[in-house]
DNA sequence: ACAGTATATAACCTCATGGTAATATAGTTG
DNA sequence: CAACTATATTACCATGAGGTTATATACTGT
């Protein structure tokens, strides 16, 4: 069991609508650079890069440079998953289903 | 789909450490009363009662009076499978397992 | 009604976060 | 190397969150 300040970072970085919606795009995608990213969740340059920064420091997401472009993608691909999970936890109220532990 | 605002909000409310260690316990234990946390998470009363009225807002905790102890219990019990998501997640990199969708 | 217990709220401080506009950095092309 | 493009960083402001201590509320038992 991983210890709760870790997780409670993973939520932190998740906790704000920009960066879930950057994480959505990610899981779609493969990989995404920058200048993809800003015309599709509408913020500003620099706030697309901090919002980047954040999930890169959870683990989130991790970059590679390609040329003038830097190229994101999901390294915690569960998180994707984790809002599939949430989604359902709100209508019905089970989801996620594992039977052990 | 819920909304990424709602979302981020149950993110948000998840996303400290003394708030995870609550939703353990009541994931565990069906129904705490706060008097019984308060020493179990080792907080202030203030404190604790602030944490729990941010899960209650979040939508993840419920309460209800019974005499002077006031009872939490998990409404959305999902959030516990979430935390064990995520300890998948950060070990081997899989979790959730859900075919469809 | 009074004293006592359990919980919530308020007042206050400090620090983190989200946001904007301006600037720096790094790679590309002429 | 100069001009350009993509991204990151900085300075700055406003707001919000976490924390403490003090106080209010609500119920209980006498």
């Amino acid at each position: 069991m991983i210890d709760l300040e870790r997780k409670a970072k993973v939520f932190k970085a998740l906790a704000h609508p920009t960066r879930l919606q950057i994480v959505l795009l990610l899981a779609a995608a493969e990989e995404k650079c920058v200048c993809e990213i800003i015309p599709l969740v509408g913020a500003s340059q620099p706030m697309v890069s901090r919002h980047l920064a954040v999930l890169r420091e959870a683990g989130i997401v991790a970059s590679r440079k390609k040329g003038l472009e830097v190229h994101y993608r999901l390294t915690l691909p569960c998180v994707a998953k984790l809002l599939d999970c949430l989604d359902h936890a709100c209508t019905r109220d089970s989801c996620c289903a594992r039977e052990e532990l």
